[in-house]
DNA sequence: TTCCGACAGTGGGGTCGCAAT
DNA sequence: ATTGCGACCCCACTATCGGAA
């Protein structure tokens, strides 16, 4: 198959609304790849590459050579090129990169280079990824949606799974099972306001338990053999021995177990999310790393214990399960209550020690993996100040023409303003339209073509959860999460929080 | 007919490791 | 030694479609 039958097929799912039209141009295509081209058409048509990264971004993409007119290319050979693009590595790299990159595009017309290129940037912009693949996947083979959702969860790359459901139909699917040392694509929390709208969407009884502010882990284990994968389903065993050393001194042998990693202070106190991402990424020099920053585990589920899948049992079910394979110390703190005051004791408790929040579980619910089911409900504390708007970044894609992306600051005693970082969030189209016509308005210095400045006289109510350390703006702080609630028109600049209101919020 | 669950898009700050400068 | 880049950790929120109620 040729790379332009998929630029077009790309094109004509972007230019289709509807989620049905979209499965129909994607069904359509996939009932004409040949198997051995079938999980790269898939991979490309849902956002991915077959590579995963290529170690090519935006800035290696700037200048492309001129495309060509006759589109000649095929997937087979465009994969074949990423693929070296990928081994690359070493001293050279970077320009031998950038050669077969050129060598790439200059053999590609326009809409394959366009096509090529935002997905190599990750944004395809199409309106679909996996969700509206898996659709399309079941609509080309004949089976049910549900099947490869539940394929693509025990192992966690559509691509993979399509490709099996095109060639073998239900059959192949249902070969897909839980592995021990093959991820599972975890299970995700919607959010609530506070505990009591957490509880009562959950109706009934619920499990809470502390939200821990650091990185989540799934551990397997069979025998003595121990892997750990991250979210995004990363292998990061090396990087966390503290926790393959517990998973291994554990009883039982055939475990896949759901958790976080958290550095925390000698106290108990975790320290912050900086300090726990950082040693979590650190590769280089491990027993360094480990010495000056432990890591503590907790887990909160259990995926497999002692040979059995749990997958589809009741949370209550899962934890008991859990609660014996693991000790009591390494379990992520708890409460089953259908009271809201006990429930809101404990969410103030966890707070109060430092952590982020409370995850509210409805005891239940199967473990929905890769989904953000309504089994699980977070919530964490919002902060809020009023700030100012000191400037704006035009937006990209359907936010193209309108200022979006806000440059915030908090009034300085001194005099002037200290930036404390961006939100794009929380504006609807109402009040993007609204604020791009405000800011030309109050537009004020040298247009770069990307950031307007403006006179700072608009103040902004922002939510936000925390005040982390920066050594990108210039008060050495800056928001985490932050996001518009509302504009304040009641207020002027000189009413905006300070500087040091912010500072009192970092600690 | 209205409601609501699921998805995609639009970007945020911080950190590490690597290659180039 | 410093800088730029890519990858990945954490993520909130709105608009939209289409099936559920």
């Amino acid at each position: 198959m040729l790379l332009i039958d998929l630029a077009r097929t790309s094109a004509a799912v972007a230019a289709d609304s509807a989620r049905l039209a979209k499965i129909r141009h994607l069904a359509e295509l996939l009932g004409r790849v040949g198997p051995d081209e079938a999980e790269t058409a898939i991979a490309y048509l849902s956002g991915e590459l077959p590579q995963r990264q290529l170690g090519v971004g935006f800035a290696s993409l700037r200048d492309l050579p001129e495309p060509r007119l006759a589109a000649t290319a095929t997937l087979s050979r465009v994969d074949g090129l990423l693929r070296r693009i990928k081994a690359q590595s070493g001293p050279g790299s970077q320009a031998a990169r950038k050669a077969l990159l050129d060598e790439l595009f200059a053999s590609l017309t326009r809409p394959e280079q366009t096509f090529l290129s935002r997905l190599i940037r990750g944004e395809l912009r199409q309106g679909a990824l996996d969700g509206v693949m898996i659709e399309a996947v079941a609509k080309a083979s004949g089976a049910p949606a549900a099947e490869v959702r539940r394929a693509l969860m025990l192992r966690g790359w559509l691509p993979a799974v399509g490709a099996a459901a095109l060639s073998g139909g239900v059959e192949a699917l249902r070969a897909f099972t839980l592995e021990v040392g093959r991820p599972v694509s975890p299970m995700l929390a919607q959010s609530a306001p506070s505990v009591a709208a957490a509880l009562e969407r959950i109706g009934g009884p619920a499990a809470l338990e502390w939200k821990l502010d650091g990185v989540r882990v799934q551990a397997h284990r069979s025998g003595d053999a121990v892997s750990v994968f991250t979210r995004a389903l990363e292998d990061i065993t090396a990087q966390v021995p503290e926790l393959v050393e517990a998973v291994r001194a554990l009883p039982l042998t055939d475990l896949v177990l759901d958790g976080e990693v958290i550095a925390l202070r000698p106290d108990g106190r975790p320290e912050p999310f900086q300090v726990t991402s950082g040693r979590v990424a650190s590769r280089t020099d491990v027993a360094r790393a480990r010495r000056s920053t432990p890591l503590s585990v907790f887990f909160f589920d259990a995926l497999r214990v002692d040979g059995a899948d749990l997958l589809d049992l009741p949370d209550d079910t899962r934890h008991a399960e859990l609660a014996r394979a693991v000790p009591a110390e390494l379990l992520t703190p708890r409460l089953v209550t259908g009271d809201v005051a006990r429930a809101e004791e404990f969410f103030g408790d966890a707070v109060r020690r430092g952590h982020e929040g409370v995850v509210v579980k409805s005891p239940g619910s199967p473990y929905a993996a890769g989904r953000r089911g309504a089994g699980w409900i977070k919530v964490k504390p919002r902060h809020t100040l009023d700030l100012v708007v000191l400037a704006a970044e035009w937006g990209s894609g359907r936010r193209e023409g309108r200022l979006s992306n806000l440059h915030l600051g908090a009034r300085d005693p001194a005099g002037g303003f200290v930036m404390l970082g961006k939100t794009f969030k929380g504006l609807t189209d109402e009040l993007l339209a609204w604020q791009t016509e405000r800011f030309l308005a109050l537009a004020e210095g040298p247009a770069d073509g990307w950031t307007v400045k403006v006179r700072p006289e608009l103040v902004v109510e922002i939510a936000f959860d925390g005040v982390q350390r920066s050594s990108r703006y210039p008060g050495g702080m800056a928001l985490r999460f932050a996001r518009v609630v509302r504009y304040r028109p009641d207020k002027t600049p000189d009413q905006a929080d300070t500087v040091e209101t912010v500072r009192s919020l970092m600690l």
